[in-house]
DNA sequence: CGTTTGGCTTGATATATGTCAAAATAGACT
DNA sequence: AGTCTATTTTGACATATATCAAGCCAAACG
């Protein structure tokens, strides 16, 4: 069965080895041992596939697994009583996606892929499990919820304390530095995700994303063509968050 | 050595019991065996205090322990490179504090008393060790831990969607049930935190936070007197937040 | 008991961002 | 290629919240 044929609506089931995964470093410890390894990888041998707009899950689901991303990209987003929504992350290959589940045993939110991605499902039960058995990854695990923690706190921060263009160049930067980590390079940036989603994301509307995406193209900051920004200086782009 | 001679500033150390402990469902798991309760109490017999303005922990610090409240109340905050702050939460009894720290070994936030205030030290590596011989305790774990990820995603939803009075109206809410959770009244809150603290947290300055109170007082919503508030209805608060 | 101090309230005004609307552009589909 | 649709940009204007400034109040203190 070639890769090409695996319809997301199915979420094909497909093996695969973490130790060959070059995300590996991203998703657990360095110390395992080949037969730790081997356990591992008995516990999250199913891919998924995914295309853009498809649901990994929703709010309301039954808690049974965290995902892994082999591929693509993600984003999550919370919904209020009234309708009102909120973008909370957009994840990226190697990161691990679902954390919020565990509280409750329920999804209290929604993640939506914005591009064909795949996903290494991890039944949270077996987890927990293996995690008593091999200290490391049962630390690995709790960096993991911990680093999530730290994460939203930065949001928070961003959201609290930001105004519009700071926000803005705070979240490019988060781009940069990420893309960085997977070896790509971190001036050019493919956005996933529209002027809309960014808005929600940085708590703006997206007329004041676009103005600010203007405004640091006039600035000689970046580049703009659509959803391809080219970061031109760095430098200049951190002197506006840290100011 | 009575209770009102421990002097803050040293940190007294003072033996605690966990099974007497009138906080332990919202500390431990319910179903402890006597055998396995016995050794959870050797793990946090140790209780420190604080009052109001003491730092439980700064930024930086190296992380050895978290801390569960046994009486009083903390804030966090979390400090940008060029000194901008938000106040991530407010934290009362029976919660947990510190989880941010596990990511990096070093606390990213600092914790601040905001009253005469009482915690158990729990040495984390210690914490991991019996978590991996009590299931039930390692599953309690995860879910403080997402629970804490899933509290941080609704204050992103407060700051990155909804306008002043409806924070403030949210923020209140959130104080009642914690309340209510106590045995203490739902409608008699008395705040520990000043406008300036809710307004970093809220994301907005402290005038406007002045000024959503003085206008919830005229519409009947509340009765404040400085740091005294009486919710007069709850419902129409809960209103204000879902529209 | 009067003074000091820090926190809170209130008013007048400024400004960043939201809102509404239209045009431009880019992607998707025949 | 050409039409259709969704996304993005841009402009004019409205408004929520910030800013600046003054006065008030209550707890702390000499």
């Amino acid at each position: 069965m070639a890769l090409n044929d695996i319809n997301a609506q199915e979420h094909a089931h497909l093996r695969v080895a973490c130790s060959n995964c070059n995300l590996r470093e991203l998703c657990l410890p360095v110390d395992l041992s080949t037969e730790e390894m081997l356990r591992v990888e008995e516990l999250s041998h199913h891919k998924h596939c995914y295309t853009a707009g498809d649901y990994l899950y929703r709010a309301g689901d039954r808690f049974k697994s965290l995902y892994a991303i082999r591929s693509g990209s993600f984003k999550t987003r919370v919904l209020n009583a009234d309708g009102r929504e909120q973008v909370t992350g957009f994840l990226m290959a190697g990161e691990i996606i679902g954390l919020d589940a565990i509280s409750t045993d329920v999804h209290q939110c929604e993640a939506v892929a914005m591009e064909e991605s795949e996903v290494c499902e991890l039944p949270f039960a077996r987890l927990e499990e293996l995690s008593r058995d091999i200290p490391s990854l049962q630390h690995h695990l709790h960096k993991i919820m911990s680093r999530e923690i730290v994460r939203d706190q930065g949001i928070m921060l961003l959201l609290g304390s930001m105004r519009a263009e700071e926000r803005l160049a705070a979240f490019l930067l988060n781009l940069s530095q990420r893309n960085a980590i997977h070896g790509m390079s971190p001036t050019q940036l493919r956005l996933r995700m529209s002027r809309l989603d960014i808005g929600s994301y940085l708590g703006l509307k997206l007329e004041t994303v676009s103005r600010a995406f203007s405004h640091f193209q006039e600035e000689g900051l970046i580049q703009v063509k659509a959803r391809a920004v080219e970061i031109i200086s760095l430098p200049r782009l951190r002197e506006l968050v840290n100011k």
